[in-house]
DNA sequence: GCCAACGTTGGC
DNA sequence: GCCAACGTTGGC
């Protein structure tokens, strides 16, 4: 049974997580165009991050679209996961630059889940971010975080999604 | 299994 | 473009 994925709603088998995209890559509206408004999230190869995706997310899942190495890093958008892991194409692909030559389809090493858009929000800038003592512990926040995938507390996940989103 | 060298991330 | 931080690689 599929649960509701209204972000206001928080229950209690449920994560949150903040995924990090390059703008010039996939922006919130490149991901608003896409059919289904929604994006495999490919192209990750640190372990940590694969390992979320693989092990602990679920369909449903809260995600906050974050844009990251550009001009206004910040959160650009609330989405959900929209499909389990499964292994991440590109690293079959030899004319990708995710390609991988250790991994045959047998072995796959990496894997992503789907990722579909709720609605995109007014940019909640990381400046912003770092003024809320409430989020003085949000990973992407940290000192020399580099993770393109983090956990984000339920506590979070409310204050930004209550507070800090204007409706 | 140590660790130096190297590569990448990402805010600034 | 800089550079701090951190992950990965590979010789030993």
């Amino acid at each position: 049974m599929r649960r509701k994925p209204h972000f206001l709603f928080s229950e209690i088998d449920m994560r949150y997580w903040l995924m990090k995209s390059e703008p010039s890559d996939c922006s919130i509206d490149d991901l608003a165009k896409l059919p289904n408004q929604t994006v495999a999230w490919y192209g990750v190869r640190n372990y940590q991050a694969r390992n979320f995706m693989r092990d602990q997310m679920q369909v449903g899942d809260g995600v906050l679209f974050y844009h990251s190495n550009c001009k206004e890093p910040g959160i650009a958008g609330i989405a959900e996961v929209s499909s389990t892991a499964y292994p991440d194409t590109t690293q079959f692909d030899k004319k990708s630059k995710y390609f991988d030559p250790k991994a045959t389809p047998e072995q796959p090493r990496w894997m992503n889940v789907d990722v579909k858009l709720v609605r995109k929000i007014a940019l909640i800038s990381i400046e912003e971010l770092k003024r809320h003592p409430e989020l003085e512990n949000m990973r992407t926040l940290q000192r020399g975080n580099r993770l393109s995938i983090t956990p984000l507390d339920p506590a979070e996940w409310r204050f930004i999604t209550t507070r800090l989103v204007h409706h």
